[in-house]
DNA sequence: TTATGATATAACTATATACTTATATAATAT
DNA sequence: ATATTATATAAGTATATAGTTATATCATAA
């Protein structure tokens, strides 16, 4: 299933996609961990509506799915997404955001939202 | 050496660059023999400088190399290229556009070349 | 019901990008 | 020398893109 070979077409769509330094961040951040929009935000400097844009791209590609849990929105890398075997194999080759990661773990966020 | 984790940032514009389908499929095409330009322009539907133009960006990033050979020069993939293990993983998952390919073959540009 | 917090959408703007045509450069052939 | 062929570069343009601010939606809490 992963191993599926892709269209050139199809794979530069999901390539541009990828070749923004914001969406790639949050692809590599959601491979660590679902995230709501406010987490998000705790490491972009960046407006709200500009991360919520890039999500949007991220889900009309189907790379990502949002679950509502109550206020918040919860994103995370959607696994039966027929490419995701292609996209896996770019991020298992890409650095983690740990600093990122650790960022969202130790703001309040988490803690408001219950989770 | 091609597992060597990468940082976002230098993963992001390098699929910025293969995220566009007329770069992809030039890429694509290199990882299966070296082409000079005039081959290039026999399989898109485009103007000599846009296709040199790619090619220029391409080089700048280090994917490509280029090789003068009298009056053609031509072009082929960096092994070298410290992120040619990427970009290598990547092309692994795509379609080989074949039918580009044979259509480079059959021109008559590689006779005149002699190569 | 009203206020608040989380997120989405709309409208706008500045910049980046992928083309184009015109021209320059460089190698070969006559 | 001059013409021809291959390629690069310059300049211009239309469109795409990533951000912004303002506003709408939706769920919860008071």
């Amino acid at each position: 299933m992963e191993k599926l070979p892709i269209e050139v077409e199809q794979a530069a769509s999901i390539l541009k996609l990828l070749g923004d330094k914001t969406r790639l961040t949050i692809v590599s951040i959601l491979n660590q961990r679902e995230c709501c929009v406010c987490e998000l935000l705790e490491v972009f400097d960046m407006s709200q509506p500009s991360i919520s844009q890039h999500l949007r791209k991220l889900k009309d590609a189907g790379m990502v799915k949002e679950e509502r849990r109550g206020q918040w929105i919860y994103y995370s890398l959607n696994h039966q997404c027929e490419l995701y075997g292609f996209i896996k194999g770019i991020l298992e080759r890409m650095l983690v955001p740990e600093e990122k990661i650790q960022q969202i773990e130790q703001s309040n966020v988490t803690l408001k939202c219950g989770c």
